[in-house]
DNA sequence: CGAATCTCAGGCGAACTGATATGC
DNA sequence: CGCATATCAGTTGGCCTGAGATTC
């Protein structure tokens, strides 16, 4: 078997163990992995608006709203309007979202220590490298001729606009 | 950000978009990702229990059961018991099973090709060597005290089966 | 106007728990 | 007996499509 073809099935492999090996560290607190990204994304601090939440949690704003209500529902992130475009609107993490976050990031740090101590320490950085590459590389296949039932929604950079004073 | 915190998101980052790449290019044909990982198990020829298969695609004998019965039910699969085992069944693909795989390997070449585009191919085993690694060392080792995601259901089933009827 | 953002309704494949039947 | 393998039943969370409303 050539690489192109056991390359992506160790990606699936090593992403689904570590995915159900956080599940399995955060089922006392009945939060799933995926929300616990979410939570971390939040935890860096700013508000964010559900387009960027899904951006860097590699999901999209259809599956980010529910789980935000859930999360909102528990007390753990607040919602707010964004100040300046009224389209938007913004998720932050409560202070009782952090605490948590932060409990759920001590009850999940054994993953996170496998998961390094699998590299010397001089090689995670190639580690890093190599997945962001993966990532880098797979994200948005450019629309290929045989166009799929849905014109590639084409996401790239767009990062873009301080819009003007608006109130909601 | 340390490494620790950025190796999670970017592995996930980097499955979820090839998951997504591969989807998108097989959904002419109907068939998922998951059930194209499947097939290409099979492919490789040996008829395989079922058991043999959810480790190979990194799923569980619960999940495959249904997308077996699916692919059973498109011709691609067949089932049969096996031969000294009268607990296991085998799956292996049909002739028309094999010819499916060989065109959703052709439409998902985009894919891999893209996934090594990524890299020099002398970069290649150090890929595939630290996405192995990665793989094997979330691996379940502990067993956490289990992990259920929700709270004990109420026991209060007392109900019978019908016994499976299991002729061979 | 077009483009972007969120909401809502609905469907669905996949993952999981738990129990049961059967064979090793 | 214990253990392994598969099946059945049911639930859930997450992802997706498609449509609509509002705002930039």
């Amino acid at each position: 078997m050539n690489a192109a073809q056991k390359m992506p099935i160790l990606l699936r492999a090593a992403y689904l163990a570590m995915h159900r090996s956080t599940n399995s560290h955060l089922a006392r607190s009945g939060v799933t992995a995926d929300q616990f990204v979410l939570l971390c994304v939040l935890a860096k601090g700013s508000a964010l608006m559900q387009q960027d939440l899904a951006r860097r949690s590699s999901s999209d704003p259809n599956t980010i709203r529910p789980m935000l209500e859930i999360l909102e529902g528990r007390g753990l992130v607040t919602r707010q309007w964004h100040p300046t475009d009224g389209r938007a609107r913004t998720a932050k993490l409560t202070t009782k979202g952090l605490k948590t976050w932060k409990k759920l990031n001590a009850a999940s740090e054994p993953v996170r220590e496998r998961l390094l101590a699998a590299f010397r320490p001089a090689e995670t950085p190639t580690v890093l490298d190599i997945l962001g590459r993966i990532a880098e590389a797979m994200e948005l296949p450019i629309s290929h001729g045989t166009g799929p039932r849905r014109a590639a929604p084409d996401k790239i950079k767009t990062r873009r606009r301080k819009p003007a004073r608006r109130k909601r």
